[in-house]
DNA sequence: GCCCATCTTCAACATAAGTTATCGTGCGCT
DNA sequence: AGCGCACGATAACTTATGTTGAAGATGGGC
């Protein structure tokens, strides 16, 4: 189980996925089978799997960022989750009929289509990274009733904040940020779609979230000045995440383990 | 392949579940082992699983009413979900090492307790109720996508009338529902905590949608006047709950079967 | 049969957020 | 180089929903 060598650091899947678990040569390997398979590329705002489509592969966003969006007839527009790079999309979507919803490209996208039985042959040998991508698919659920909680409680204020929050650990996750900053390639409509707010209402917010020295944005880079009173400004608790502290892993019985070499900031 | 006798008719657990595939006599069997399992009862109120907690078993709700809820630190509340009878609470949540919400009884609440062994053992030899189950499980967090439609998009009485709606729906679903009429044990502080809205408005919108004889409310019992009037005040789309179209069933291949006996109202 | 809790309703008022409309800027196309 | 379009900022005004506080209902427990 020693560490293999440099790619699986750069795989923005392994990379999070070691933070839930010590992933064997043979789980990264597997990974990276799943990673590099079929890829099919989008431009931004394409549509990737559409409402009424026959679920037939399980993805995974491999660059660039995706969402998934629904609709109400009369055009009313809800984002209702975020894609960044090691994301997946439906681990067990196979089980149903139909796609109650939208999934499209935010900018342009490469994204891997797994098929039901490369899933299988590849997860079969190695349980230890099936587990990971059920805790992964476990991670996006808790994510959307976050978002839940956003919607439902948050002032505009706080949840832009929380939207900022997530993003920049979500990328840190996963390998993405730099320091402090990290791609942040959402435009103010988008954003409105996400917090159920109206664009006007997002310029205004955004404008006071800089004003009061949080964050900046330049050139599609968001560079955070204050994490913590970002987080305080959010009332953020990063729980839903399961993220695991200071880099402690489970091991394959559920205890945990010896701290991994999980590089933090 | 045959069917059994009654019990199954009244259990809301197959009830559900045979609205997305056809269950084996041994799957029904199963589907009843679980439901049989460790029985504990909860009153009005009381927590079941708290945030913090370490989850060691998954639950099925076999008699009263049930949420998911998290909180703000400021003591915010958000309801995130609803548990009816037949409803499973977490079918994979021993992957995570932390609970980030709690659950608790809506109603006096009877709850059956199944570790992961006899998860394990009764699916082992089942794969179709396994398959059933995670059925169930996409479901709900598909329910909880359009919750978030609902937060982020809904006007208050939208809101309203589009919860009204779920709630039948689902009832009828689990066989709990009689012509349009089905039990309704939510104060208006609950519906608030769902809605995202105070209870001061929660009170006035819903008069109003009595006043345009939706509905009505009397000791506990939703009657609905005008399903259709509700469905298309609410821009109801049931789709995310894939209960299927006329009870067609399918097979274990994934291909449409023969249309099952399943009842409807 | 009464009491105290909880639930519901109501009114008056406050405010966060939506709407509409205009304008500037920058960037990708041709 | 210049057109067109998406994006973001801003202003003026509207409105849905929140807040506070108080008064009726309702219902379970003793």
């Amino acid at each position: 189980m020693r560490r293999t060598s440099q790619p699986s650091i750069h795989n923005p899947l392994i990379h999070k996925l070691e933070r839930y678990t010590r992933l064997s040569a043979d789980d990264r390997a597997g990974a990276l089978r799943l990673f590099d398979e079929r890829h099919q590329r989008y431009r931004a705002k394409d549509d990737i799997v559409r409402e009424g489509d026959e679920p037939r592969v399980m993805r995974l966003v491999v660059e660039g960022w995706a969402c998934r969006y629904k609709y109400l007839e009369d055009g009313r527009r809800q984002v209702l989750g975020l894609f960044i790079p090691g994301d997946v999309c439906d681990l067990n979507v196979f089980i149903l009929r139909e796609m109650d919803h939208f999934i499209a490209a935010v900018t342009p996208v490469t994204v891997a289509q797994i098929s039901r039985e490369l899933l299988e042959e590849v997860t079969l040998g190695n349980p230890r990274l099936l587990q990971a991508l059920w805790w992964e698919s476990l991670v996006n659920t808790a994510t959307q009733r976050e978002w839940l909680v956003n919607l439902g409680q948050r002032t505009a204020f706080e949840r832009i904040t929380h939207l900022l929050c997530e993003i920049y650990l979500r990328l840190q996750a996963a390998g993405r940020s730099d320091g402090l900053s990290c791609e942040f390639p959402l435009t103010q409509t988008m954003i409105a779609d996400i917090t159920g707010l109206s664009t006007v209402h997002v310029s205004r917010t955004f404008q006071a979230v800089r004003e009061d020295g949080l964050v900046e944005i330049r050139d599609r880079i968001l560079v955070i000045h204050d994490l913590d009173a970002l987080k305080a400004a959010s009332l953020y608790n990063g729980n839903y995440l399961h993220l695991g502290h200071e880099g402690r892993h489970l091991d394959a019985n559920g205890g945990a383990g010896e701290p991994a070499a999980a590089e933090r900031e």
